[in-house]
RNA sequence: GGCCCGAUGGCAGAGUGGUUAUGCAGCGGUUUGCAAAACCGUGGACAUCGGUUCAAUUCCGGUUCGGGCCU
């Protein structure tokens, strides 16, 4: 195993949701002098620090932290957005000589800023609306065929279902001219500079299944449902991503009184569970892994663990 | 005690004398600008005992369990 030493350039804390990244990350901070990156999409977003369970104000006290709720809900993040957001943070953190830690769980966002992604113009709102449009009106199976005289070795890549990927494709086809396949094979940019130490929290799955319903329970009673209220009273677009995050659906029908209290946490809790178990699988697949931990953060904390990470590099 | 109805995979729920729906969950996977998203794949059952039949989850009978009605 790698092991963790001067010649890292910043750390990434990666694993399921309910695991520990937190915790973990807020210790190395304290341990390397280093400052808590925020690498979750959701977590982004001002409107909802209950429900997608941001670090609070005591552990905030406990190290540095950025990127936390600075988005307003009414905006979309997207990986190129946050990673160009990371990439200043990064710089301004080394500036001031310490050691960025990046945490979070979208596994997404973790990979661009370790491995980069390819430049691909920003499409114009009109055209990205005028291919959703197009889409719901002629049908995925139509769009695929569109695709595929364009972009052919895309669109044999996606199903007719995966109305995301194939509008995507499309729309990036008809505002550059150039197909989308292309682009993704130029070089990916913008990847971090420097070595990075990567964690994966990987605990036993019945352990964090039951975290994560406890800690659901958790959060109901800690102010979750005045958050999901605040922000149903805004009135955003609902296919913003933040009205998609684990919990705020549930809720929402819970104070619309669409679904009853017990029912909507079995599906928040059963939804939270799902998302842990594609965020394994990413991680599992496509995540460069230095140290493997198959405990949550809290079963596996000890004195001995840090200063076997420091003394061994 | 008597009569009637029902019993299908973790749950819901069709159906058939031979080729064993489907949905949800579970599990596996994909993932380059919505990623807490979007999508793909997949194991698993016919309460039990006996009978009829070339063949029974499907037909007949007993048993057990559940629901309803009657005295």
């Amino acid at each position: 195993m790698e092991q963790f030493s001067r010649d890292t350039d910043y750390i990434m804390v990666a694993g399921p949701t309910a695991s520990g990244k937190s915790a973990l990350a807020i210790d190395l901070a304290q341990a390397f002098d280093g400052v808590v990156i925020n690498a979750d999409s959701m977590q982004i977003y001002r409107d909802l620090a209950i429900v997608t369970a941001c670090p609070d104000e005591d552990e905030r006290g406990q190290a540095p932290h950025c990127l936390y709720n600075v988005l307003d809900g009414a905006e979309a993040c997207s990986v190129g957005k946050w990673l160009s957001l990371v990439t200043d943070e990064v710089a301004a953190v080394r500036a001031r000589g310490k050691l960025p830690i990046l945490c979070g769980g979208t596994a997404l966002y973790l990979n661009a800023a370790q491995h980069g992604m390819s430049e691909i113009p920003a499409v114009p709102e009109a055209i990205h609306h005028a291919v959703i449009a197009e889409h719901q009106e002629k049908g995925g199976a139509w769009m695929l065929g569109q695709l595929a005289l364009c972009d052919p070795s895309i669109a044999v890549r996606l199903t007719a279902g995966d109305s995301q990927r194939i509008t995507r494709a499309l729309e990036v086809y008809r505002h550059t001219g150039r197909p989308l396949s292309e682009w993704q094979n130029d070089a990916p940019k913008g990847a971090l500079s420097g070595r990075a130490f990567n964690f994966f929290i990987a605990p036993e799955r019945e352990h964090l299944y039951q975290r994560i319903n406890q800690r659901f329970d958790l959060m109901w009673d800690a102010g979750a449902l005045d958050e999901v209220a605040a922000l149903i009273a805004r009135n955003l677009d609902p296919k913003l991503p933040i009205m998609k995050a684990v919990g705020v659906p549930q809720i929402a029908n819970y104070l619309s009184g669409s679904m009853d209290k017990d029912a909507a946490i079995a599906e928040a809790q059963m939804q939270s569970r799902r998302y842990a178990k594609r965020q394994f699988t990413f991680f599992r697949n496509n995540f460069i892994t230095n140290y493997l931990m198959n405990e949550t953060y809290s079963e596996r904390k000890n004195l001995e663990f840090f200063s076997k990470i420091l003394f061994n590099g």
